[in-house]
DNA sequence: TACATAATTAAAATGAATACAAAATTGAAA
DNA sequence: TTTCAATTTTGTATTCATTTTAATTATGTA
């Protein structure tokens, strides 16, 4: 068999979750999808190439099941639905509003790094950051736009629209 | 005219927000319920009791209104719905799983300070940091029930169940 | 008054997530 | 192997927050 499905199998037996076929495949895209933070819908459309037949229920169901155990967490940013992220240390993500995608960041917390767990008399079980803005990226491709329309007014002589 | 809702609308003069009726009795609930952080739902039930007819659909609009011109924010913190903040200020809240509260947490942190304005290379529009678990109040009254029990076992001589 | 514009409303549509019950699978015990 | 109960998966129906659409009403101005 598959040595990464048996190391996957492991994992959900170490945390009480009885290892399905369907549980390991869904597993197994999250650890190849890591930097994703997918939806369930991606989760569901991918896996039916494996799986012709396995109903979001069970995407539900079994992402439920992971995060009651601990072994997911899922992160709510866009407003609209729950990403799913295998990384469930406590860690800050970064959504663009340009390209949608959602990055982690490492920025230095307190409370994240769970030096803290108590603010003001209320105890601390989760902690939540997140940053909505411009992803480097977006920002670049912005700035070769600008330089580059500047490139074909100088030679046009004509000003941009 | 009540004073109040002169000054209210200013407020949504000054936004470019034309001053209605309903929008103005929507800003006045936010101000009296500032530390609540309603839902939609919330507030239209408590707006049936002035205006009999006003529509869900107007208490949606008129938020949104409230979002684009930065005069609210919504706080996404429950996972199943929006709470509104009258305070646009970016700061940290609180979510209690015990009472369901959600309370303003005042935490060092250069981001929502506004110190920082880029993480990695990412342009930061918006800061959202929260905490969920459980509250003073709550955590306190765990502790008196704990000792009235104890109190109560030591005069009944039983143990607890 | 008449017309244009904007706001409000009710009704319908959307979309994520859950509830539910039937069918399939699993894993012992007999 | 057969049996049988427990668990899991599946499909469908439902819920619930929010958006969309279209009709109605209010507002302002010529
Ligand atoms: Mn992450
Ligand atoms: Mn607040
Ligand atoms: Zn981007
Ligand atoms: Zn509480």
């Amino acid at each position: 068999m598959n040595t990464k499905l048996k190391y996957f199998k492991k994992i959900l037996n170490d945390r009480g979750i009885k290892p399905t076929y369907q549980r390991l495949k869904i597993l197994e895209y999250l650890s190849k999808n890591m930097k994703n933070h997918p939806t369930v819908e991606m989760i569901h459309e991918e896996l039916l190439k494996d799986i012709p037949i396995i109903s979001l229920t069970t995407v539900y169901n079994t992402l439920n099941a992971f995060l009651e155990k601990g072994l997911v967490d899922g992160v709510t940013i866009t407003g609209t639905e729950t990403r799913y992220d295998l990384d469930a240390s406590s860690h800050h993500h970064f959504l663009c509003k340009e390209c949608g995608k959602i990055i982690d960041i490492e920025v230095p917390c307190a409370f994240a790094e769970g030096e803290k767990t108590v603010v003001r008399g209320n105890r601390i079980e989760e902690v939540h950051g997140y940053f909505k803005g411009i992803c480097k990226e977006c920002t670049d491709s912005f700035k070769n736009k600008t330089k580059k329309s500047n490139i074909s007014r100088s030679k046009t002589g004509q000003p941009n629209r």
